[in-house]
DNA sequence: GTCAATTATTGACGGAGCGTCAAAAATTTC
DNA sequence: GAAATTTTTGACGCTCCGTCAATAATTGAC
């Protein structure tokens, strides 16, 4: 039923190409530089050409911003997988999103470009349904762990808190303290010097203080994190490659 | 030495009423709808006097971001006065953060659209100074109560974090969660009903678990807030109505 | 293989906002 | 009240956006 032909294969081929060409310019020189007329002179095509693709460049830039979150969720589900307790797989997720943050910086900062209002008013409600359910997607992933937890009874149970409400404590933590460490260029001269340990730690003493076992103390919990980050980083650096 | 003639007084006033035509224009409308053509024309002037005052529209949302913080700051300093326990009067701090969100909504708009990085980038680093300069006084008044609890004993010693990382924490998971609540719209198909609840107890598990005392339980804890909330919520709304 | 129909590409164009600057107007100084 | 200084003005050149009529390429029927 779905017959391609030659003439629509190069246009398909064509969308990646502008996705190709569009990423650098927006990663190294920001949104304004980003401009239909550049993308098309740097093909070498009209700029009628590329608005055929997409109708305007935050459309762009949403599409980079899918594939950003497609990347995301791959990198969740490999971290919630395994058999070791819950509280240890979510650690595992937490190292996740500091390896997403750290190393594949590219699709962090297409994260952030999304969240720019600018942006996400001007795209296509189609694209923007696409991102929340990326979005709802690794809050599954997360949330899911709690439910286990909580009937395995390795987390007593939540009386005024949705498991989503537990992971949306987490995600709060995680995203606002990688908004701020990458909007604050001056956060040592605050005197936050190390962010990413310190928010390990206040991670590891939130679900502490959740009483979600096993319980760990702050040395025991960093050494650990630390062998979880050896151990994944392999799997994950596998998992970003494959996401071509 | 400071002589000011009528007309340069003039021209001072003329800068507050740029800002003033120009804060709704950003509420209402976005950035994009603000232009120095619509607030020249609004006030029945011509385009180069606007330059005159702010060599960009960018700056003039930083100047409205610095009012805002100011106001900020303001609220901070009166949830951490008193003399009860230093753990209650950083909830009140907390407290504070919600009332801004809530009734100072404009303004906690305004702080958005001044970390957006076509804004920041935009503007002089003048008042970039003075918007790290008020987040850094914000900083300073939260860690002070660390500080002070660490010195009381109430909080146990932080083997690896500094005061300032302490706070960190708990700006990271209030900023985060605020923006998230306010970037998106669909929570609750996430599944999170009351994100302000939700952060509250989460904040109360976090201080738990770095052994902050007095200890308290959520239903304690929840209750507690309440009381502070319809306490402080008078003041709070006094300072606001001071801060013009 | 030809030609008409369909589909894709092109780039000039109108519109909007930015920031500038020489000329005009207002104000201050002497 | 005239010269010097300061302020205001708005037309201008620039860049980018998104459109669309004209042109070119492709397809498919015969």
């Amino acid at each position: 039923m779905v017959e391609i032909t030659r003439k629509q294969r190069e246009i398909q081929q064509r969308t990646q190409e502008i996705l190709r060409v569009a990423k650098p310019i927006l990663i190294a020189e920001g949104l304004q530089a980003l401009t239909m007329d550049r993308v098309a002179s740097h093909m070498q095509y009209a700029k009628g050409t590329i608005y055929n693709h997409f109708p305007n460049k935050e459309e762009i830039v949403l599409e980079l911003a899918i594939e950003a979150m497609k990347l995301r969720h791959k990198l969740f589900d490999a971290g919630a997988s395994g058999d070791r307790p819950a509280r240890m797989r979510l650690m595992t997720i937490g190292v996740a999103c500091e390896f997403y943050t750290q190393r594949c910086s590219e699709e962090f900062q297409v994260e952030q470009w999304m969240r720019n209002a600018n942006i996400w008013d001007k795209s296509s409600s189609e694209r923007q349904v696409i991102i929340r359910q990326c979005e709802a997607g690794c809050m599954q992933v997360v949330a899911r762990l709690v439910r286990e937890s909580l009937e395995q009874g390795d987390l007593p149970a939540l009386d005024h808190l949705s498991p989503e409400e537990m992971v949306f404590g987490l995600w709060a933590i995680t995203f606002g303290s990688q908004i701020l460490t990458a909007s604050s260029p001056s956060l040592e001269a605050l005197g936050v010097f190390d962010p990413i340990r310190a928010i390990r730690i206040h991670c590891c003493r939130l679900l502490n203080g959740f009483g979600w076992q096993p319980i760990l103390d702050e040395h025991q919990y960093l050494k650990l994190v630390e062998n979880i980050a050896a151990e994944y980083f392999p799997r994950f650096e596998q998992i970003q490659r494959e996401h071509r």
